[in-house]
DNA sequence: TGGACTGTGAAGGTTTTGCTTCACACCTGT
DNA sequence: ACAGGTGTGAAGCAAAACCTTCACAGTCCA
């Protein structure tokens, strides 16, 4: 698989025919087809049948033009940043969802002070982040325990509460077993209930499975506790304006406690940024930062691409 | 630039050393120096240099090694994609951030009537969605009106309503006129106050432009709403249950209208499950999924990568 | 100050890539 | 049936990619 292949591919795919894909490229119709046929070979898939007079994808052809548009635009994208801003380096962070929005602001006092460095968030399974530090996908990782080969830094401790809505029948009115609690939906980040987190760890020394929901974002989980769907966990501190509203009620139930850190790679192998990164979220600053209501920033702060896969099969 | 080249990069970058990929690759340490040098000169950048006794990534080599890395790995994706599910088809759709919520259910039910479809759902700024569109980046999208050399469908008439939090001075006292609302911090989601929204034609309209706060995400505004930070616009639907409960309040304020469309490349162009769905938002069954309250689904349904940049420079 | 080590670059050879031309199979519409 | 179109594959050739060997320039350490 080279480019050069895909670059043919894709034009072909949107053009609709192998022809006209020769003539934007000013290129014979045999070259372009022979640059497929190497894709063909390789993947073992027809990528494309004749049909009528052009061709139609077959749905390995439609994945692979698919994949082989975001593979070109990234390399037109990493040509254009290494152009520019040559002074600037990136700093991929990853993070579990839960850490995700305190992460927001914690990046930006980070970068305030520290002009030079780019900080890019990237939000992935808990249970990934460890193996994504180790194949160099990301720089530091916040929230997960340090794994081997791995240096952390723990930087918060915060409390998990369990939230319902605000007329639930269990509200505030008595302490609740663990048995109870299992009694209730668990409602659950896009990740569903991940190994690695606090709660996780509670069901499985009592023994429990609730049935677990899971929706697109914590926020709407949040919601959906509210909306007495169920029982949602949430971090303490995050949460304490919608408890004084009367939005969320916390259940009586022993609060579960968790440990956040600051991750990066062992000894030499770690940035100098991402030690920095390290450095200052053990920082009064910092903590400050993650504490903090989330406030609004300035139009243009941020440049998501947020990207979510509806994922048919077998569970996992 | 090779993907070749970028493989040797990775790994100098990874292992820190020109030597020690060259082992790992089994050549010689010269064939990977000269694959670098290759990058170096299209680049016009060092990428490294010598430091002591190994290297040290410039901001530029950096920037690269991550964008190599997403490459590599989406080459990887691509071949695995293809080789598996061979008779499901990938369905790319794009939304702006208002419609994201709304079209997880929609999609949902959509896939479960098209096994043979695997939707993917990306949100992007709504003035991109075109453009994404016409460059095959995406097979549908929902919510533009359709552009040129599109096929647009409407399926869904909304209201976008004007909320604040429950205790705001200005809650359900009186009619407000458009200055008076721009008197307000108006509170969006994470690409800002889109010109191709109704809310940003008002603001055309009558010539306002009130200060503007952007959050993560479109439920982080409205929650920052509710704890009285200031206005934000929401689809009436979709906080009927959270203005019911009293945490938001609609502000006496002219509701305005919008207009939902699935738009598809025009012709030929579009693929049949784009086509599809299509036509499945215009039934009954999409606009009841898509009016329905957010619902959770089981564990393992969403895979979310959730990427989110922090952005700086000069505005836009 | 050597010697060991690291990365760079030129020279040279082999393999692969990428292109064109040509022959051919297949579909379509008259 | 036939011409006009489309995509495929073999043959052949020029260009490049890729590798090795070798010479050389820095850096580190005894």
């Amino acid at each position: 698989m080279t480019l050069h292949q895909l670059e043919c591919f894709v034009l072909v795919a949107r053009l609709g025919s192998v022809r006209q894909a020769a003539e934007r490229l000013g290129i014979s119709v045999s070259a372009v087809s022979q640059a497929v046929a190497g894709l063909r070979h390789e993947l073992d898939d027809a990528l494309y049948v004749r049909s009528g007079n052009g061709i139609a994808l077959t749905p390995g052809g439609g994945r692979l033009a698919a994949r082989a548009v975001e593979i070109l635009g990234l390399t037109q994208q990493a040509r254009q940043e290494v152009r520019e801003q040559r002074s600037v380096s990136v700093l991929r962070v990853i993070v579990g969802v839960r850490v995700a929005e305190a992460a927001g602001a914690l990046l930006e006092a980070f970068a305030a002070r520290n002009p030079h460095v780019e900080p890019e968030l990237t939000v992935e399974p808990v249970a990934l982040v460890a193996e994504l530090l180790r194949d160099r996908r990301a720089d530091v990782a916040l929230g997960a325990a340090p794994g081997e080969g791995c240096d952390g830094q723990a930087f918060l401790r915060y409390q998990l509460v369990a939230v319902v809505g605000r007329d639930h029948r269990w509200a505030g009115e008595r302490t609740l077993g663990p048995g109870q609690l299992a009694r209730l939906p668990w409602l659950t980040g896009p990740f569903g209930l991940e190994s690695a987190t606090p709660e996780a760890r509670f069901l499985r020394r009592h023994d429990l499975s609730p049935t677990v929901l899971t929706y697109p974002s914590q926020a709407a989980a949040l919601d959906a506790a509210a909306a007495g769907h169920g029982l949602a966990w949430a971090v303490g501190h995050s949460v304490r304006r919608r408890l004084e509203r009367g939005e969320l009620t916390a259940l009586r139930a022993p609060p579960l406690d968790g440990l956040w850190h600051a991750v990066t790679l062992a000894g030499e192998s770690a940035s100098a940024p991402a030690r920095a990164l390290q450095r200052f979220a053990t920082t009064p600053l910092a903590t400050q930062a993650v504490l903090g209501q989330a406030r609004g920033l300035p139009p243009g702060r941020y440049r998501p691409a947020v990207h979510v896969t509806l994922w048919r099969g077998a569970g996992a």
